[in-house]
DNA sequence: TTTGTTTTGGACTTTGTATTCCAAAACTAA
DNA sequence: TTAGTTTTGGAATACAAAGTCCAAAACAAA
């Protein structure tokens, strides 16, 4: 008994989420997000509340889209493979879960460290509940022996996280793909 | 015969710097530097240009800051000890030369990456040289024996550097110092 | 067709921001 | 004092951006 909604959530988050990423958070308009949304003004106001809540919703839905393919990686992979993945799907087209330039979650803290604390925050918890992902990984590992008893795995998991964050910084400014598997390579000897 | 000038450079880059340095770019606005500057807006834009000028002048100037202060820390310590200040450098206040939160070149490459390309290559430009400095460390501490000689030391440079980077992202959005403290010394076995 | 809801166009308001400009004031050296 | 330069106050310009609002159009079901 109504006409029905003809924009799909998903649709619009992915579009706003790639200009989002690319663009950071203060230089996209919001004019360019009515383009690549294909949205009219009036529905993405009345849709999404404004920008700050729209890009909350952007958040949301590429952390879980992340968490998703984290979980997936993580049950079919050995310890080193694992990781390489863990490290290369944020700029390798062939999982392309995240178009743009680096992860958007990184962008987010440093672009809004001090001026948006809730758009901070809300970024702050997914790379946190990512951490505690990665440290669950690692005692698991530790239990079936793939990986040495010798280290922590919270901190290897913070260590990981870390090199993590690096390599979205140098992803952002472009830095040729071989240059970071080269810090891979060398990040991965840590489980030697 | 003439009125002196009243501001210097050096201080007012340095109040710039910090603003800059805590806000970002774009969030800083003419105003607000104006205040911490104590500069009327006909002395700023007379004696800087604008505000992009200005940006670039800060980060000129932070960048010859670090670079004396790496080859300080380079020459009176051993490898292990010498990294530990170059990674504590940015959130230590002993060394307190850029205070504020994060490095300002890592957060100008995040922020700005895909719109003001000449802010991004000034920075990406002292990033390198940062790198290329490291490089030549390692190498002379391979001569000397300090560090093994089984890595490349581009390799080592580049690794590092990557560590740095994570480090700074960390640093900018409030991690505790003990968990970063955690992460060095992870990544300070990569010389074992 | 009618009804109720969603979507749209587009003008409008409001706000914030960078930047320019000029005449007046401040200051030093001659 | 005078001359030459720097600094300043503050008004004015220009522009872009976020968000509001309302009436009209589109649409599906009754």
């Amino acid at each position: 008994m109504a006409r029905p909604q003809k924009y799909n959530q998903p649709r619009v988050l992915n579009a706003a989420s790639e200009l989002f990423n690319i663009q950071g958070y203060r230089a996209t308009s919001i004019e360019q997000l009515l383009d690549v949304t294909k949205l009219s003004r009036s529905s993405l106001y009345h849709g999404f509340g404004n920008k700050e809540a729209l890009y909350l919703m952007v958040i949301d839905h590429i952390a879980v889209e992340s968490a998703v393919l984290y979980r997936d990686l993580a049950k079919s992979n050995p310890p080193e493979a694992f990781l390489r993945a863990f490290f290369q799907c944020h700029y390798q087209d062939e999982f392309a879960h995240t178009p743009g330039k680096g992860c958007l979650l990184v962008n987010t803290v440093v672009e809004l460290a001090d001026s948006e604390p809730v758009l901070v925050q809300r970024a702050l918890g997914y790379l946190g509940l990512a951490e505690q992902t990665l440290a669950m990984y690692f005692k698991s590992a530790q239990k079936i022996g793939q990986i040495t008893k010798e280290k922590n795995p919270m901190s290897l998991a913070k260590f990981f996280m870390n090199t993590k964050k690096g390599l979205m910084v140098s992803v952002r400014h472009g830095t040729p793909l071989n240059e970071l598997g080269d810090v891979i390579s060398t990040a991965l000897l840590i489980l030697k």
